[in-house]
DNA sequence: TCCCGTTGTTCGTAACTTGTGAACTAATGG
DNA sequence: CCATTAGTTCACAAGTTACGAACAACGGGA
């Protein structure tokens, strides 16, 4: 397996975000990362809206996510933990990803998984 | 050639906006749609980047534009004069779609065509 | 240590999407 | 009307995505 590839702030770009955002099933997960208040793994999110997702597919989309720069993934014995990248790409993009969760929450009834 | 179709505020979202959004020529022919202060037509896009564009694609880049609700196509003439809906918009997302152009503004050397 | 169960990745390919030239529609001016 | 200009539609090639099957990595017993 191959390593982890995260890019570097100043290597994450508008267009990119915003294809990885541009998926339902990705802005959702997305959407939960940031809502959570510790680190998900992967398999959390094989059902998704009402949706079974098969493993493969979500593996895809968490490396989509992860090379836009989106999250980060880290390896914690047999699982894979995610969190958001919220500050580094405040950093860089301003309130552009803020603005977008909000947009999001606000159209989708706000439903968020409060967690332990 | 059938009739434009503009969704209305409501049935705009989220998803749409930012599938349109994340391909590199839809954006910055939005963000120069934004930047300039009157109605653009189609073929002022036919070089999008130094990069010459066949007018079929064109065309379906500016459906799709104008089918997430970003811009707003009139036909006058022979010509058809767009221009976005960042008001109504920013009505729907608040202040995504802003935040989405500074950044990408911002990181594109803020290059804009001033218009006469 | 060696299996076994669990978690996630990779690969191959089928299904879907996008880009583009050619043909077409529509409006305008001569 | 015919020619010209602007943009759309169509059909298909080229590119991309989804997903099952096989694989790899780790951890916990016995």
């Amino acid at each position: 397996m191959r390593p982890l590839h995260h890019p570097a702030v100043r290597d994450i770009t508008v267009e990119g975000v915003l294809y990885a955002l541009a998926d339902p099933v990705r802005l959702q997960i997305f959407a939960e990362l940031r809502g959570s208040d510790c680190a998900q793994i992967c398999s959390e999110f094989l059902v998704v809206d009402k949706k079974e997702l098969p493993k493969s597919t979500l593996s895809q989309h968490f490396k989509i996510l992860r090379e836009a720069g989106l999250i980060r993934s880290e390896r914690k014995g047999v699982e894979m933990h995610n969190t958001t990248r919220c500050e580094e790409l405040q950093e860089r993009f301003g309130p552009m990803i803020r603005s977008i969760l909000e947009a999001y929450l606000r159209s989708h009834g706000r439903r968020r998984k409060r967690k332990a």
